[in-house]
This record gives C-alpha cells, structure tokens and sequence, in this order.
DNA sequence: AAAATTTGCAACCGCACGCCA
DNA sequence: CTGGCGTGCGGTTGCAAATTT
C-alpha cells in the first residue's frame, strides 16, 4: 500500500500565492517558529498543503534571502560547487546562504548549464564571461573522487559542528547579517499601504524591488480555485514580505529596527544550515577561487584531496 | 504591430530519509 | 522490527515576460 498524499487534495489550493497568503503564513512563523508544517494549513486556515507553506517559506519568504541577479563570485562557487558536489543543489546552497537550493538550481538549468554546453562545444576561451570554468576531463573518475572527498568532508562537517564559526571572507550570513527587511523600513510603511490600497487585480509595482532580470506576473493561472486570485508582482513579494515583517517590528518598535538577535534565534533551527554548522568556508572559498587552481580544473580535486591530506587542520577549523 | 518562439522562475510532484510509537 | 508521519531534496512543469521574426 502506499504512502498517503502528504495532504488531502481535495481543497487544497494550487499555483501562485497571494500576498495575502504570504502575509498569513508569516504571520503565523513569525508568532511559533517555522517547522511542524503539517499543522500550518490547520493553523491558519491556509487552503495550502504542508508541503507548499514550507517551500513557499523557504523558497521566498525566509529572512535573509537575496533574489535578483548572482555575482561573479557566487556563479563561480556555484560552477565549482557543482563540479565538486554535481546536482546537490541543498549542500551547494548551504555555501550560499543567502541563495535557495531551488534559486541555485534554476540559474544553474537556465544559465550556467548552456554556458558549459557553449565550452563543451568548443568555444573555450571565446567565453568572455567565464574564463575560470572548463568541462573536465575524466569525469567519472573526478566525480568518483568527489565523492570520496565528500565523504570525508562531511566526516569533517559532522566533526566540527562545535568549531567557531568563520565569518571573515565570508558573505553574509543571514543567521548573523542586519537584517534586510529592518533596513528597508522606510519603504515598508508606504509598501504596504500601497498593497493594501490596491485592488488584488492591480499588482504592486517594484519601489525597491530587487534587480531582478523581469518580473514575473504570476497571474491566476494555476490557481483557478480561488475567481478572485490576487496577482501581485512575484519579485515584489518580498517587498510584501518586507512590509509584513517591519510594519511588526515597527508596531512593537518604534525605531522600525528590528532586532536580528530575536529574528535570528527564531529561524536558528531552519532548513538553511546555519553557520555554526557549516565547515569553515574561508578556506574553501580561498582554495576554490584561487585562480591557478581555478584555471587548472583538471587538478581541482587531486589538490583538494591533497591538500586536506597535508593539511587537515585547514579543514577544521581556521588557524 | 502582431504572432511565434524562447527564457526564466515559482511551484508542484514524487521519492528518500529519519524519527517515533 | 515495522509502519506511519513529517520533512527535505532534486527533477520537472506551467506560464508570464522577454525576445525574435
């Protein structure tokens, strides 16, 4: 027999979600913690299965996540990152932190895969956006290495949970950063007067929203339930967001910031690994990105592997 | 200017895994 | 030990926007 449908069907509501709907569960987060997802739709009357709240909260409306366009630097980790640990795309977003696995998977299916098919082709060195990546050699071979370094590398992982966090060389960690929502307080008020005020057919057009490449209407389609779906700017949805979270601190404080400390401790235990719990990533980072190894991608792993040999220490913990 | 095609991304689906009774 | 449940993960899809014809 098989499993059970992680939901009743019947009802459940699909497609784009509403900002009114974002604010809903938000709401309910920022009130008892995210996880226990099952009792969410229960909770607040969200016509949503468990499953979509919590990739809806992962996915968009966790605190300290960046949209818009990726930096040089995080479409390299994210080249090496794959070539080191191939489509996994949750280890490869825990070095991102501020990047979702499925953001990271996108841009990698959209961007970064037609750009290794373009080098693979034989167009290398015509690429003049990414000199850094070529297709390597013997991959099977590597990928098996990989794993073997993987295996290890989590063994270290495991092991240094306790370790003292890197943050110097690092980017910002969302578990430690300022938050982005109390910085934006300025615009949140009138942001969220502007939804309000505006009829659910008329979206919320971008103040401060990121720069994204386009915006995505998300439109009704999909979502046919519900005659009336709210179409709102889904690149907006965090200026939604925004709004939500600081028209609450503002409410509780005056000076509109809020205190990261208790945001933070909130979302500690969250799908996103915190820092704490991550292998320090300056090492990694200074040995991914630099540049003769980069180039040398052939060796990419053998110097990795030798390195953790003659080094161990390097891989617990910075000196 | 309109139609056709391509692109990008939010969301869904189904499987896997760990926990617990 | 076993089965149910909750959650996480990766692949895929659907559709609006952007681009091309």
């Amino acid at each position: 027999m098989g499993r059970p449908p992680c939901c009743d069907k019947v009802g459940i509501k699909k497609g784009p979600w509403t900002p009114e709907e974002d604010i809903i569960l938000v709401s309910y987060i920022q009130e008892h913690g995210p996880g226990n997802w099952r009792s969410v739709p229960t909770n607040t009357g969200l016509m949503r299965c468990s499953k979509s709240c919590r990739l809806r909260w992962t996915n968009y409306l966790r605190p300290g996540i960046k949209r818009g366009n990726f930096t040089d630097h995080e479409e390299k980790m994210i080249i090496h990152l794959q070539a080191l640990l191939g489509n996994r795309w949750a280890a490869i977003a825990s070095y991102l932190p501020q990047r979702t696995d499925n953001d990271i998977k996108n841009y990698w299916n959209t961007h970064l895969k037609k750009k290794m098919k373009r080098l693979q082709t034989g167009t290398e060195g015509d690429d003049e956006e990414d000199d850094s990546f070529s297709q390597p050699k013997g991959q099977w071979e590597r990928r098996l290495q990989t794993d073997i370094h993987m295996a290890k590398q989590a063994l270290c992982e495991a092991l240094s949970l306790d370790k003292p966090t890197e943050t110097e060389n690092k980017p910002p960690n969302p578990t430690v950063q300022t938050s982005p929502y109390a910085s934006s307080t300025e615009n949140i008020a009138r942001l969220l007067q502007n939804w309000m005020n505006k009829s659910p057919k008329n979206p919320t057009q971008q103040t401060n929203s990121p720069p994204g490449p386009r915006f995505i209407n998300s439109g009704t389609s999909g979502s046919s339930s519900s005659g009336e779906t709210a179409t709102y700017n889904s690149s907006s949805n965090n200026t939604v967001l925004d709004s939500v979270w600081s028209f609450k601190s503002d409410t509780s404080q005056q000076s509109g910031s809020v205190d990261d400390n208790t945001i933070n401790s909130m979302f500690q235990d969250e799908t996103k690994p915190s820092s704490e719990s991550q292998l320090p990533l300056t090492l990694i980072e200074n040995w991914l990105f630099d540049d003769g190894v980069a180039q040398n991608q052939d060796d990419l792993i053998n110097d990795s592997v030798l390195l953790e040999e003659t080094s161990p220490q390097l891989f617990w913990k910075k000196t």
